[in-house]
Order: C-alpha cells, then sequence, then structure tokens
RNA sequence: GCCCCGGUGGUGGAAUUGGUAGACACGCAGGACUUAAAAUCCUGUUCGCCGCAACGCGAGUAACGGUUCAAUUCCGUUCCGGGGCACCA
C-alpha cells in the first residue's frame, strides 16, 4: 500500500468539515488560547505561496495548543471593503460586492485545500452589514466621546458637556486649540450651533477642516500611513496636500498609552521601534520671541532651550500666519514670490530634490536674554504642522541649520568651544557651553532645565511635548466603505440613534466622484435629501475591532458580549506581516484602548504576542531573446556574444535554471512556438533574479498546483522547512521533494508496498524509547518558540533513526502521529485511525516528555585541556564531581598532555564537556 | 543622513544560556536493485595538507582587532546586504 496523499487529504477534509471538527465553542472549562492571523484583503489575483506562510504557522500552533489542552479560538475572514474592488469595478462596471464575493470564493476554496483548522462559522466579511453595522456603532461612541487628560481616558461627551456647564473648560482644555478659554456662562451663551462646533474639537472621532492628502487618480483622501514617497501605497499615484472638510480619529490623545502600552505586550523590538518612531515623542520647550517693530510675539518650539545663545537666526514655515504682517515693505515682493514657488513645489519634488530655498523677511526677533536682534526667515525646511512652525536656528549645533547659514552667509555663533570645527555642524549634548552668558561653563544637557526654569520666571517659555504622529484621516470620498451614520443639519453633525443602524449602503449608478471633492454617494439625491454624511470610512475601519466580532460572530444585540470577550479576553498570537506596523496595528491598539475605556471590554491591548512572517519573494527567470534574430534565444551562459533582451518567463516551466523547451514554445497560446535555442551544454540555462512575487513577472506559484502534485502536508510542511517564518526569503520549489520523501517514509512504517500492514503491537524497547522521547522534547520547545523549521527536521531524524531501529511498534508510531498532527494533519488522522485508534487524533494529548528514557549510565564525555579537545572519556554518569576530577587525571593520555603542569581549574560544561585549565 | 536587523559549505538553513561549527534537507558524485526508467536504499560531500587507506595535521562562521581556558555567540572598528524613518527643530 503507498501513501496515497490524494486520496487520504480529500477524506479527511470532508471528514472534518461534515464533523465540525473544527467549531469552537464560547463555553469550556479549558483555559482559553486565541490564535489570529492578519485576515486576507480579498484581491482578484487569489493566493500565492507566500500567502499561506503565515497561516500555516498559526495553524500548527492552534492545533498544537489544542493538544496541550487548551481550548483554542482559531478564526478567519476577509477584510473586504476597499479600493481595489472599487477600481475594478469603474474600470469593468461589475459591482464591488460581486467581484469581492467572486474572489472570497477563490481564496476560500484555496485555503481548504491547505486543511487549515479553522471554525468558518464564525467567519466574517468587513464589508456585510450584520458586520458593518457595529462598526458604525464603534464610531458612535468615538463620536460620543473625548479624552480626559486627567485621567487619561475615555469619557463620555455628556460628562463633558456637564463640565462645560459647570466650570467652563478651565479643567479640559480643548486638544484642537489650547488657546480657546470660555467660563460656564459664556458657553451657556453660546447657540446649539456654537457648541456642537465646540464639543466637535473634542471628540475622539470628529469632523474637521484640515490639509490632508489628496490623491485626484483616486479620488480620495488617504491617511499618512497610505502614502509613500509622496505617491499613493495603492497605485502609485501623485498625493498633493488640499484642504478639506474630513472626518479624522483623534488618535493623537492616545499617543503616551500607545507608547507605554508596547512595555506590556510582546511585539519585535523593531516593530516596537517603528511604533515609537512614528508616533514621535519628543521633549523640549516653547519660547516667545519679541519683535522689533511689533506688537506680535514669534512663538518656537526647540528641544534643546540650551543653545539660546547660539541662536543666529529664525525660520518659520511658509504658511506661518505671521509672515503677513511682519514681512517689511523692502522685503514684500521677494516673500511673496517665494511663497507663490513652494506652493508651485508638489511633495514629491520636495522630497526628491531637498534644495536649499528661503527668504528673509526683513523683521527680526530678540533674544531675552541678551537682546540680540535675529533675523527672521522663511523656509519649507520648517513644516507648519509639527510644534509651532517656527525655529530658533542654531547653525553649530544643528546640520540644517548649519547648511542654511552657509547657504545665506548667516554668520554663525559658537557656544560649544572645541566642539564646533567650522566645517559641520555638532548636535552634541555633552559641551561645555561657551559664549553663553549665565551658562557658560555648563554641560549643554544640565543647562536644558535651568533655561526652561528661567523662561518660565520670565513668563515667555515652558516645558512642551510634541509627537510626530497627526490625527489620523478617517474618510473617503469613495463608494466601497462603511457609510458614516451622521446627518447634517444647518452645519450640525447629529448621530443616528442605535435603533437606526446599520446604516445601509445605498446601490449606485455609478463609481465617479461627486461634486466638489464628495464620494459617489453624493450623487444619490435620495442620500443627499435626507442629509446624510457622503463620506465612507476607510478601509482600516473594520480592520480595527475585527479580532473581537470573532468571539461572539452572530450576535444581534451588541459588538460582542461582554462575557465572551472577558472568556476570550485578547489574542494569544497574532501573526501577520511587517507592513501593518504603522497603520492596521496602531488604530486596532487605540480602538481597543477606547473601547476599554468606555467599559465595553475589559483589556486594552488587542494583542499580546505578534509574530511577524517574512516576505517570499519571487525568484524570477529569465530567457534572452537575441534582439538580431528574434525566435533564437540564447542560454544565460552565451549571452556575451550577442545582443539580447531579457524576457521574464514563467518559473513553473523552469526546472532549477533549466527551461523546459517544449513548455516554453507552447506558451502563451504558441507565442514562441518557432523558437530556436542556443544550448550550453545540451540544455538551455535561464537567468535569475530575486524580485517581488507578482503575477506580471511570471514568478507567482500557485500553492494548488504543490498540493496537486505532493499533497497538503508536504506543503506545509515544505513551507515551514523553508526557515524561520520571520525570515524573508526567495521561493524556491527545488527542496521539496525531500519533505515529501520524509512523509512517505513515514509511511513506510505502516505499510509496505508488497506486504501491506507491517506495523505491530511488540513492546518499545529502550533504544526506541529513546528515540521518541528525544522527539517529544525537542518537537515541544521548537513548537513553543515558534521555530516550526527546525521541528521539521526533527521529525525528520526522528523517522530516519526508527527507520533505522527497524521499529514498526504501534506504541512509539501513535505518539509520533500526536507529535506531527499540527504539521502534517491529513497523514496523521489517516494513521492514526489504521492503528486501530477511536476518535480523532486532534482531540489526543500531546504526550509527555520523560527524561529517564533518554539519560544513560555512562557517557562519551569530550576531554579538553585549555579548551582543546585531546580524547573522549566514557564517565559513568553517577559520579561525583570529585571522582570524575579524579578518573581524568588518572587517564595516561591526559596526564601526556598536561606534560606535568598542575590543574588550575576543572570545568564541566552543561554536560557534555569536561576541561582542564592549566 | 539617522535608527534597527542580518552576513555560516555549491544552495536553504542548524548550533536554545559562550562549550566538539556545518544538524536536517536540496544539489552534486559514486554505487546497489532494474532489460530500462521511476521509486527506493547505501556511500561521499567546508577548504587545504599528508596518505593506498586508516589515523592525523592545519585553516575556517564578511574583514581586522580585543576579552576568555574556550567566541558564529560578548566588545570595538571597517565592509556588504535587508528593513524602517527621513527636513519632526
Amino acid at each position: 500500500m503507498e501513501y496515497q496523499f490524494r486520496t487520504i487529504e480529500q477524506k479527511w477534509q470532508e471528514q472534518w468539515a461534515l464533523n465540525n471538527a473544527y467549531k469552537v465553542s464560547n463555553d469550556s472549562n479549558k483555559p482559553k488560547f486565541y490564535v489570529l492571523d492578519m485576515f486576507p484583503y480579498p484581491s482578484g489575483a487569489g493566493l500565492h505561496v507566500g500567502h499561506p506562510l503565515g497561516y500555516i504557522a498559526s495553524d500548527i500552533f492552534s492545533r498544537y495548543k489544542r493538544l496541550k489542552g487548551f481550548n483554542v479560538l482559531h478564526p478567519m475572514g476577509y477584510d473586504a471593503f476597499g479600493l481595489p474592488a472599487e477600481q475594478y469595478a469603474i474600470e469593468n462596471g461589475v459591482h464591488p460586492a460581486v467581484s469581492t464575493m467572486q474572489n472570497i470564493q477563490n481564496f476560500r476554496s484555496q485555503l481548504n485545500k491547505i486543511g487549515f483548522s479553522y471554525d468558518w462559522s464564525r467567519e466574517l466579511r468587513t464589508c456585510e452589514p450584520e458586520y458593518y453595522t457595529w462598526t458604525q456603532w464603534i464610531f458612535l461612541q468615538l463620536f460620543g466621546s473625548f479624552f480626559n487628560r486627567h485621567t487619561q481616558k475615555a469619557e463620555s461627551i455628556a460628562s463633558l458637556i456637564s463640565s462645560f456647564e459647570l466650570e467652563g473648560n478651565t479643567v479640559h482644555v480643548c486638544p484642537a486649540n489650547d488657546q480657546l478659554r470660555f467660563s460656564a456662562d459664556l458657553w451657556k451663551s453660546y447657540t446649539e450651533k456654537e457648541q456642537q462646533d465646540i464639543l466637535m474639537q473634542y471628540r475622539l472621532a470628529f469632523c474637521g477642516h484640515g490639509e490632508v492628502n489628496w490623491c485626484e487618480a483616486l479620488g480620495t483622501v488617504l491617511a499618512n500611513d497610505e502614502v509613500v514617497n509622496g505617491v499613493s501605497e495603492r497605485g502609485g499615484h501623485t498625493v498633493v496636500k488640499k484642504r478639506l472638510r474630513q472626518w479624522y480619529l483623534r488618535i493623537t490623545e492616545y499617543a503616551d498609552r500607545l507608547i507605554s502600552g508596547l512595555d506590556q505586550i510582546e511585539f519585535s523590538d523593531a516593530m516596537k521601534e517603528m511604533q515609537t518612531n512614528w508616533i514621535g515623542k519628543s521633549y523640549g520647550a516653547e519660547i516667545e520671541f519679541d519683535i522689533t517693530h511689533s506688537q506680535q510675539k514669534l512663538t518656537v518650539y526647540t528641544t534643546r532651550p540650551d543653545t539660546i545663545f547660539g541662536v543666529d537666526f529664525m525660520v518659520v514655515a511658509p504658511e506661518h500666519s505671521l509672515i503677513e504682517s511682519i514681512t517689511t515693505p523692502e522685503q514684500q515682493a521677494a516673500v511673496e514670490a517665494y511663497i507663490a514657488y513652494v506652493k508651485s513645489r508638489s511633495d514629491r519634488e520636495r522630497q526628491a530634490e531637498k534644495k536649499i530655498t528661503g527668504c528673509f523677511t526683513g523683521a527680526y526677533a530678540i533674544n531675552p536674554f541678551n537682546g540680540v536682534q535675529i533675523p527672521i526667515w522663511i523656509s519649507e525646511y520648517v513644516l507648519a504642522g509639527y510644534g509651532t512652525g517656527a525655529i530658533m536656528a542654531v547653525p553649530c549645533g544643528d546640520e540644517r541649520d548649519f547648511k542654511f547659514a552657509q547657504f545665506f552667509n548667516i554668520p554663525i555663533t559658537n557656544i560649544i568651544g572645541e566642539a564646533y570645527n567650522g566645517k559641520e555642524a555638532n548636535a552634541t549634548k555633552e559641551a561645555i557651553l561657551t559664549n553663553s552668558d549665565f551658562l557658560n561653563g555648563m554641560v549643554m544637557k544640565d543647562a536644558i532645565e535651568v533655561v526652561i526654569k528661567k523662561l518660565l520666571e520670565k513668563g515667555i517659555g515652558k516645558k512642551k511635548v510634541n509627537y510626530k504622529m497627526r490625527d489620523a484621516a478617517f474618510s473617503r470620498q469613495r463608494y466601497w466603505g462603511e457609510p458614516f451614520p451622521i446627518k447634517w443639519k444647518e452645519g450640525i453633525a447629529y448621530p443616528l440613534l442605535e435603533s437606526e443602524l446599520p446604516l445601509l449602503l445605498p446601490e449606485v449608478d455609478s463609481y465617479s466622484p461627486g461634486p466638489e471633492g464628495e464620494g459617489p454617494l453624493a450623487n444619490i439625491p435620495a442620500w443627499v435629501n435626507q442629509e446624510l454624511e457622503t463620506n465612507t470610512m476607510p478601509g482600516y475601519a473594520g480592520s480595527s475591532w475585527y479580532f473581537l466580532r470573532y468571539m461572539d460572530p452572530h450576535n444581534e444585540n451588541t459588538f460582542c458580549d461582554r462575557k465572551v470577550s472577558d472568556y476570550w479576553n485578547q489574542v494569544d498570537l497574532y501573526i501577520g506581516g511587517t507592513e501593518h506596523a504603522v497603520g492596521h496595528l496602531l488604530y486596532s491598539r487605540m480602538w481597543t484602548k477606547a473601547l476599554f475605556d468606555l467599559g465595553h471590554i475589559g483589556f486594552d491591548e488587542p494583542f499580546r504576542k505578534l509574530l511577524n512572517q517574512g516576505m517570499i519573494q519571487g525568484s524570477s527567470r529569465f530567457v534572452y531573446r537575441n534582439k538580431e534574430k528574434t525566435n533564437q534565444f540564447i542560454s544565460v551562459g552565451l549571452i556575451n556574444q550577442y545582443d539580447v533582451n531579457a524576457i521574464h518567463v514563467d518559473v513553473n516551466f523552469v526546472d532549477g535554471y533549466e527551461l523546459d523547451t517544449a513548455a516554453f514554445k507552447q506558451w502563451r497560446n504558441g507565442e514562441f512556438a518557432d523558437a530556436e535555442f542556443v544550448l550550453e551544454e545540451g540544455k538551455y540555462i535561464c537567468g535569475s533574479e530575486v524580485e517581488k512575487m507578482s503575477k506580471s513577472k511570471f514568478n507567482t506559484v500557485n500553492p494548488n498546483d504543490l498540493v496537486e502534485k505532493f499533497g497538503a502536508d508536504t506543503f506545509r510542511m515544505y513551507e515551514m522547512f523553508l526557515g524561520p517564518v520571520e525570515q524573508s526569503k526567495p521561493w524556491d520549489t527545488k527542496g521539496i521533494e525531500g519533505v515529501h520523501r520524509f512523509l512517505k517514509k513515514l509511511w513506510r512504517l505502516f505499510y509496505d508496498e508488497i506486504k501491506g500492514k507491517v506495523w505491530n503491537e511488540e513492546k518499545a524497547n529502550a533504544a526506541e524509547l529513546k528515540v521518541l522521547h528525544k522527539a517529544i522534547k525537542k518537537i515541544e520547545e521548537d513548537t513553543e518558540r515558534y521555530s516550526f523549521n527546525t521541528a521539521v527536521s526533527t521529525f525528520m531524524i526522528c523517522v530516519n533513526e526508527l527507520a533505522d531501529l527497524k521499529c514498526n511498534k504501534k506504541e512509539i508510531l501513535q505518539q509520533v502521529l500526536i507529535l506531527l498532527t499540527p504539521y502534517a494533519p491529513h497523514i496523521s488522522e489517516e494513521l492514526w485511525a489504521a492503528l486501530g485508534n477511536e476518535g480523532s487524533v486532534l482531540d489526543a494529548s500531546f504526550p509527555v516528555f520523560d527524561a529517564s528514557y533518554i539519560t544513560e549510565s555512562v557517557k562519551e564525555y569530550p576531554v579538553s585541556i585549555n579548551g582543546r579537545v585531546r580524547t573522549n572519556l566514557s564517565i559513568s554518569l553517577t559520579a561525583t564531581a570529585e571522582e570524575v576530577q579524579e578518573m581524568v587525571m588518572a587517564n595516561t593520555l591526559v596526564q601526556k598532555w598536561m606534560e606535568g603542569k598542575p590543574a588550575k581549574k576543572f570545568i564541566f560544561v552543561k554536560g557534555k564537556m569536561i576541561n582542564v585549565v592549566i
């Protein structure tokens, strides 16, 4: 009987589905464990071999935890709203819902072939009303709350209103405008509109006007993390700054908690750092400068108040409000020309060529400590959106300021003595200050506090914390997303009632944008007549809370029952790529914190442990077409002798580097049917390059093909065998045979092709038990530390050893099958049943390691002299340290190596080696 | 430019806390079985030296230096590759 993986795998997949083998109950005495994959966006291209890498890892871990006695939640769903489906709709006229559902079908069938243990009864799709009704509901929670900076928690807007009625906004400073002040009486005197406008400046989800990243090609705004190098992440279209009415999430209020929360969770250092950098917290001071011939003040933000005597000029952003009033008549024309120039430049241009540009305003600020007049410049290197949009420039201590000063011939004051060499700035904090009045002789980092104290005394400055992170743009001018449950009446946003949810996405005739930067919903009279918000939510809305819905997916009364979320609690293991570091992973952390603050869930970090799988790249193959004779193709070793074009060729008919010329001739309906080949050593060898896996590069490998050829179990184990999950690597199908051979070898321990059944019920001997327990220990350790690649190796060693021992004993094999179940579930289930076991191996218990099987009475120890291994000695394991020492010293070989010198030290190294130091 | 991670045979990779580097697999070479092929099995495979062989010797984890009885592992400098951020004052 041979290993017929196709029959076996189909049989068990049907069986599992029939028995609901993966259905998980919310009611169990077992400890819980929640394993989650980042759910996929169902793209039309389907899955390639890179996608399942993380899914396989999470599936192995789920199955392992189940064997270990946990009640494991392991769901799957689809992040189904988003731009690509809508782009496809615009181009092909297919409703996004239709193409999305088709894609989901395709994903589902591909996933099922790999034998995942998902509880499909919990499957969710973010585009379905049963789901997005709760996305809308959570949005209303955010809309109905503000962040209380005193308690550092989200609280209801109602409590804010009571506070306003009692004491105005003295207690709760407006996060959007810290100059805003009003008393209780004033508050009460405001009109409804005025009150609502103020409340809007406090809400966690709010609507406001702001500079947004506008992408004309996509007809929508994008969040900061969706813009890469000045172009859109999806499609690479130009992005410009535009002032529009937009919805935002006030994520900046959570900045501190998003940073401190990182201490409680297991994210990789790289991931924590990315998030920390993105939030970009910095400590410094705001300083107010008087301006000559003006009543106005210039306020700057700096992290280095200690350099106050090194300020040689000031720079304000071109958008700064002060410019108009302080510019002197002589400079008027130059300033206007400069601002026009800056406006003409796109973000893209700014980033591509960082030219030094600027313009003097003619005005001077006055250094409050020594009265020195400091010229005020305008330059695009100062950003309007950060700090106060103005800086004090210290050229001897800041590289950008230094270059600017050099370019415009501004004299440079040295306040750090020899630490400044005149050729480049030195940003040190350790230098001793000179030319700095009352700070002279002080170490810079100590001077920071001293200056801040003086500023406070003079009432012209204060400590200030700044963040790079901005509030997240939360609206899209698109169709295929969640409608906002908001109605506008006379400029006031009113939330829909809970009973009015879901606000269903209406049908549209056209997906093209509405008037004045509004979305397609603005083209629907019935929608506009109801005064409903015409924007929709962005792709990350649905994905910010989906892990909660899996816990209680069919609840019609609430997004997730509190008892249920208390049981499942955090996601214990979350697996996905690093590309969501500053998007999804920050947004979902914020939503979780807000829901926690408002008492809807009992934990404030969603993911306890995050494992980032690496990207599987494509290994592209090229053929080289002779430019002169276009049906002639040159093998890669000979291309120097010809003038050639490289052409991507489908990797699926290249064996390693050797082209299957017959398959190539039939490729693309015989486009190359008349190809001639110039061979080397009788073969056509292709060129190669590692690139991103993509259909256009013909380097994608479809998991279905491999499953068909080798089986799901082989495919699963091979993906793991490739290397550590976290690591990115190019795909290479070459080694898959080795894993397949392993499974066939395992099979032969049970069945012989001729003799049939060979397994027996004999009692296992010590050697066999040792092999087994070695494997139990190693597999458990490897799986626990997510080292799935070494675990696969361990299986191979184990089976090789059992084959060498000719061990066909049920007592041993049965345990091996349990170990193997998470990795290769189908073959394990088949052989488990073949051994005559009742029930499924899925519900077996993970074997318990017993150390007594692997220790022996005598062990070979390498003995080294000064770390150099000289000989091996057999030593009884029961011998004491002194006895071992005596035995070693009594050995004639050892005595010879010692050359009569006395032993200084005697070191036992991890029970592996004995070292004598002389 | 700044920050982080990495560099080990022909290839993917292993070595968990500093303790016999190269597990396991691919590939390659040779052999067995076979009319042949497939499948399977066996042997060899870091480099160099000596040698019929065995035993053995030397070097070796990007490069150089350091700490240690002992370094792929710790420290320093340089080179290369990957990722993130990028006028954030």
